[in-house]
DNA sequence: AAAATATGTCAATAGTGCTGACATATTTTT
DNA sequence: AAAAATATGTCAGCACTATTGACATATTTT
């Protein structure tokens, strides 16, 4: 037994069909979310700040449950960063129009400026890339993209 | 003051270039670790040992200061999911060759296995993604992650 | 011999995720 | 009207991943 067999040979693209891509999309998301990490942390805030703070400027309005949904954490996770996000005057509550159970979440002046700076240099790193590319093949690369995400197990 | 001023209208491509494709790359991320986050579990590990491990698979006998450099993570993160890796199996050390401070990292086989296994809902994944756009339109996919990579501020 | 390097380890802290339980207000169902 | 379901909020506790700064050891370079 305790057959330590040691491999000496890198893993290949015939063991794992896509490996050089898997690999890509790796660094790709690494250095992404590495510029607004450096800005997020003068804010006190994390990466979890910046992403309910994105999804609330992008769809302003939007419930607790909605926002869960398009996470995909839970409610305690959420509840976390909402409320810091609420305190420091980046988003504010309301109830709902028609069920008042529901809290729609919207942006403030402030919590837009902030999206805005987070979001700099994440589209100037995506503008850049797009540079590199025919702009004949740009949609196919926004298409990967749509694809990538979807059900699969979820 | 406490011009507490809230937006109801969504941002949109016109505030920040590229919205949507940053839209998209934070939903094909959380789709793309949430398959093997699921078998991580089962073995009692996390993110970050699966990164730790494929990149020991893609790079038999890469040190630990080359595996610190493409994680861009601290010495002592890494020292904690490593050593979990080596207790369990999956990894071996052994002294450098011509530099005895050095330690190579190599998989074994069960390493190697879990990385085949961690892989297969990625490449899955990536490969449908590919069946929806045309054949010659996939390199630019490639070209596209190779340049969102990069220094620009690192 | 001294300085630099590669690694390992310790203690402490922060951010983000989880579970399960429970409370409140409100809406829907019976 | 009462009961059930829903939306949200909150509590306690835990796990994982990341950080910093300090220090120890072995080895190589100067």
């Amino acid at each position: 037994m305790s057959e330590e067999e040691i491999i000496t040979q890198a893993i290949s693209s015939e063991d794992v069909p896509q490996l050089e891509n898997i690999e890509l999309l790796f660094f790709a998301y690494r250095d992404f979310v590495a510029d607004p990490d450096r800005i997020l942390r003068q804010y006190g805030f994390g990466r979890a700040h910046h992403r309910a703070l994105f999804f609330v400027n992008r769809r302003p309005g939007l419930t607790v449950a909605e926002l869960l949904d398009i996470l995909k954490i839970t409610k305690q996770s959420l509840a976390r960063v909402l409320k810091q996000l609420i305190e420091a005057g980046h988003i504010v509550q309301s109830e709902g129009k028609f069920d008042r159970r529901k809290r729609m979440l919207f942006p403030t002046r402030q919590g837009r400026n902030l999206i805005l700076e987070l979001s700099q240099p994440q589209s100037r790193r995506i503008n850049s890339a797009f540079d590199q590319i025919d702009p004949e093949l740009r949609e196919a690369v926004s298409d990967f993209l749509r694809s990538v995400r979807g059900e699969q197990s979820e």
